[in-house]
DNA sequence: CAAAGTGTTTCATTATATGAAACGGCGTTT
DNA sequence: AAACGCCGTTTCATATAATGAAACACTTTG
């Protein structure tokens, strides 16, 4: 049998499948609950959250449900390419939150998606609960635009044919020579912003990260409720997140 | 074929055993390599890899070598145990690793070692090279020794059975009767000191973290160079590192 | 140019995975 | 107290997938 073009294990799909269930949303499944939602047999769900939980890739908790465990916490750590961005934008992020007291998101583009990969918060700012290892849509993230403004001519025309352009709020941007436009505009000014377009309320600005050579490696935004993130303070807010950037070695 | 008195999954274990092989100091393999480490057939290996590479769990770099995928930093990012543990430390232990000017780290047992869930660094601090995700043992560390000190005595009797007592500096413990005398003493002064024992140049000293209900959760330690973390000012530091344990909320 | 190494593919053979049926436990309802 | 409904878990005959030796094409090295 063959799956694009080669033949792949079946086996390690459907416990991919599985542990793809377990979300921020629901964090702990049932056996026949996982095997309605996954669409396999609850014999073979059992078995297979049976060998995840030898690897402690998952755990049964003590009302015999299931969630995930300490060695996908293990793993994910250990994927080099984020951990280095981290680690880069660690400390210029919780910089930027604390001067700026609102929250400050990092990501990149992937699977036609913003993926966030880092995040720091203030104690006076708005709770976002975007997650770090979340994704998030081009069209209606300040980070979005950026990334796309930004990016090869190649890659930008790549991922605006494979892009979605759904609506979040009545101002996200649904046309795509509507957004064209907005990627022009991003790019002459250097900023992208989200005026409630992914989320009412919400208000962002975001700036690109380039490394030594030039290279676009992500994006940095603050994000904040629109009754205290005034338009008139945007370009001080810009100001900060270009001095934080700057902080940003790679 | 029985494991543990089960069927499992032998797919699945196999590609959680290539998995294991990408670590912080060997991130990439190729398939030939990885297969004559992990004692798998080249042709199984390639096909799990390839398998691992179409969910995104795995990455085919340029150089043809492969390295772990996204897909494990999501999925580890949402192991809502941890998070949930890394959401309530974040802010105190930065603000310990601040004031006290060194590395400060949060730990828990697990699989009879310490596992470390956390880490707040300081620009002068010395670049301490544990990482979040990784094992450490409990004879050779300090937050090892609080964690154990504190456990209910059930769990120390056993954990004491099954941990390893192996020597890292000529200051390790690797007699289990010292041990005992070490975790009584920890347990009446209420932190512990780890003297260069794991690593040399390097002390440690760690303090129990409680919840609501008295119930253990963890350890934050404060590490530091032997030339700079001066013995006589241990008791401020154990201040710092109390003031700062009463912000995390459980 | 030959040798040595790599990633990748094929297909006959072998091994594993599957799922229907059933079990025991627990909480709820009658 | 008994019946019911749901759960996680187990069994084993059957079906399906996984395996690995051999070979290929490519790149690097001597």
């Amino acid at each position: 049998m063959e799956t694009t073009s080669k033949n792949l294990n079946q086996s390690i799909i459907k416990a991919f499948t599985l542990l793809d269930a377990f979300t921020t949303e629901k964090k702990e499944w049932g056996v026949r609950e996982l095997a309605t939602k996954s669409g396999y047999n609850k014999s073979t769900t059992y078995r297979l959250l049976s060998t995840l939980v030898s690897l402690q890739v998952v755990q049964q908790n003590e009302n015999e449900k299931y969630s995930l465990g300490s060695k996908l916490f293990e793993l994910g750590n250990r994927v080099s390419l984020y951990q280095s961005l981290i680690n880069a934008t660690k400390i210029p992020i919780r910089d930027i939150a604390i001067h700026i007291q609102e929250t400050v998101l990092f990501g990149v583009l992937k699977n036609n998606q913003v993926f966030y990969i880092n995040k720091a918060e203030s104690l006076q700012g708005l709770k976002i609960s975007t997650s770090v290892g979340s994704y998030q849509p081009i069209n209606a993230t300040a980070i979005g635009k950026v990334l796309l403004a930004f990016s090869s001519h190649e890659k930008q025309q790549n991922t605006l044919k494979m892009m979605s352009f759904n609506s979040y709020t009545r101002k996200s941007i649904t046309k795509k020579n509507e957004f064209i436009t907005e990627l022009e505009k991003t790019k002459n000014q250097g900023y992208a912003l989200d005026l409630e377009e992914f989320e009412l309320g919400l208000i962002c600005v975001a700036i690109p990260i380039f490394n030594k050579n030039n290279k676009l490696i992500g994006s940095i935004s603050a994000s904040g409720p629109s009754s205290r993130f005034e338009l008139k303070n945007v370009s001080n807010y810009i100001s900060i997140l270009k001095n934080g950037a700057q902080k940003i070695n790679l």
